[in-house]
DNA sequence: CGCCTGTATCGACAGACATCGAAACAAGAT
DNA sequence: ATCTTGTTTCGATGTCTGTCGATACAGGCG
């Protein structure tokens, strides 16, 4: 990021993934989900934390897994959500550089 | 992220960091100040590469300035704006932390 | 002082987003 | 088949956000 100006798509592609960060419940979920045990989560462990309805926390989970932080998949009655290590670690790549840059640069 | 559960004061303050980087004109005015020469640039510097007038930039580096993102000082005739790494720093490491526990744990 | 350039703020508007209740869908149990 | 529980989708609504043009503010220069 800081070696040369972000390209306008990928910039587009990231701001996507960062908007799936930018709200508190999504960011919760994420951690809630990261942190349970065997990495992975099904709704009706979601849900308790929240004030708010079970619908809207499904609407957050969409938008973690349309954003491609998140995969999915139905195990009988339950839909188990987990994180995908991946895209995190490629934001967390975008920002830790300019960190370690800035000071290299001085 | 991936020890506990972000609380919700946590939560609250993380999403507005990165609710000022998911919008991909500020993703962009972001890499465009890490990697002007010496680390800083003036808005004079940042409006040219976009289509949007010169008040929307200026919203941007607000938004961007609020969030903690960014500094900026007036010199002179000119605005300079650069990036606060310690701020991009602990975003960074929140993320990397799910991607490398995720492989520890199994 | 008045003028010009660079930047920020204001007011308005269209589009996007978070949220809800209701309803639809999925799968197991009776 | 019917009921029940878990989850998603739908439609509506109030709020937030990005954008603009117009305008105000700041500072250098005649």
């Amino acid at each position: 990021m800081v070696r040369e100006p972000l390209g306008e798509e990928a910039a587009a592609e990231l701001s996507r993934m960062f908007k799936a960060l930018s709200d508190p419940i999504r960011l919760r979920l994420l951690s809630l989900i990261a942190s349970h045990e065997g990495g992975e989560a099904c709704v009706c462990d979601l849900i308790g934390p929240f004030d708010v309805s079970q619908p809207t926390i499904s609407h957050h989970l969409k938008v973690l897994r349309e954003a491609g932080l998140v995969g999915s998949e139905r195990r009988g009655t339950w839909v188990y959500y987990w994180v995908l290590p991946e895209a995190l670690a490629k934001l967390s790549a975008l920002l830790q550089t300019p960190a370690v840059a800035a000071k290299a640069t001085g």
